[in-house]
DNA sequence: TGTACATCAGTGAACGCGCGTTCACTGATGTAC
DNA sequence: TGTACATCAGTGAACGCGCGTTCACTGATGTAC
């Protein structure tokens, strides 16, 4: 990918860009880390004179914020085509499709959320995606299986999602049982929390008696209808 | 700060070590970045000319390792100090402890739990601070309010934890809600999840029938004993 | 008690590197006449 | 149809910075005799 490139003809300008997006993207993927996100690398990779980048990026950081910003587009599009005709199912999609994304995506997700914000304020991409969740989640309100503030409770299942995805990626080394047991058990404690923990706010009744009342409970639902999917 | 220091008597070296260590920690806590730690401003810091940083660490590296190790003692202690008679609410003190801790040293905690671990395994004093964790889990599950491997819901349980230090750590540009009460959300529905998720393991009911079991649990435990701590 | 010396804590100056960024420039190409 | 020219995409070379790190050194101090 060193090759040099051939210019582009005389309205075409803007395609560099793209091209520099690409080769810094690639060079993410490849490398693990926005460290080897160099002006002179990404240029290099796209066949270009370093100054070249700076015809379409004020400057190295513009750069880096446009590279990663493009995933908020990607991820909300994946939330939001979450289906199922529960709406408890569909949100347990959701976190998961959001935890996987994230393990797919690791270096732009770890520059996006485990640094100090590079950009002010919220992208308008990552709001929409937030929104999706919300919906999801508001589904489940209306249902009756959660109670509580729709944007409150999404925020604390979007935490849960984080948690796990951001531990994941950023502890390798960590003596992880099982990768998709570990996010479907995350999950399925998030969904179950935000359903149990809001009707529990007032008072909470000792381990014993809640141990009791809880094995009731699956007494009562345990052995019931179909596989979770 | 920039004071110059005297120099430490004949078998008092490494006294500096320390006062490197206490420096970088300042140089964090005040600046929020580890950018701000480079091996000239430590020394500055210190009141010691640069090259005297070599005298007890090999690299800058093995200095902000040092630095950033610190901390889990002081984070295993404090998890393993928490004390309630009931299980359960012992558990969420262990919780609202963790978070609370990470959002006091922001900088070290962003560096040791949000960055490729720099470290290759997990240190000792990390295990213990983990090993605690464990142990409130096996409380709980011994109380039946629980059910599973202490080992995989203390891990849920942590990266539910993580990710709300590490959403409020690194976006607070973020519209968050009051902090206290989200950090409260979020151990509310790690634990209550811990406790109901895993028993519902098998098979999932629609929610329409879950929301109606809800309402039964709620009834039966909702106008009960204490107020939650 | 005096003195030579080994040892130790710490330093001044410099090296070399890779980086982001700038500036004057080149050469191709579409366009006006 | 030919040609001068403005415009545009892209370049080569260099600047300057801050950094981690090294090396030969200094001067105080405890110790052996």
């Amino acid at each position: 990918m060193t090759e040099k490139r051939v210019r582009a003809r005389r309205g075409d300008g803007a395609l560099l860009r793209e091209e520099l997006l690409r080769a810094a993207e690639e060079l993410l993927d490849e490398t693990g880390t926005e460290e080897a996100l160099t002006v002179r690398a990404v240029a290099t990779r796209a066949g270009v004179s370093t100054p070249s980048v700076y015809l379409h990026f004020a400057d190295k950081e513009e750069l880096l914020e446009a590279v990663c910003l493009r995933v908020w587009d990607e991820l909300g599009r994946l939330v939001a085509e979450c289906r199922d005709p529960d709406p408890f199912l569909r949100l347990g999609r959701c976190g998961r499709a959001y935890i996987r994304f994230a393990l797919d995506h690791p270096v732009q997700y770890r520059v996006l959320m485990m640094t100090p914000s590079a950009g002010e304020g919220v992208p308008p991409a990552a709001q929409a995606c937030f929104g999706y969740m919300v919906d999801a989640v508001r589904a489940c309100v209306e249902a009756g299986v959660m109670r509580g503030e729709p944007e409150r409770l999404a925020l604390a299942l979007w935490s849960a999602a984080h948690g796990c995805a951001a531990l994941l990626i950023a502890q390798p080394s960590f003596p992880w049982p099982d990768r998709d047991a570990m996010i479907d058990l995350i999950v399925r404690i998030s969904g179950f929390g935000a359903a149990l923990g809001p009707r529990m706010a007032g008072a909470l009744p000792p381990s014993r008696e809640l141990a009791a009342a809880l094995d009731a409970f699956e007494a009562r639902l345990g052995d019931q209808l179909p596989e979770r999917p």
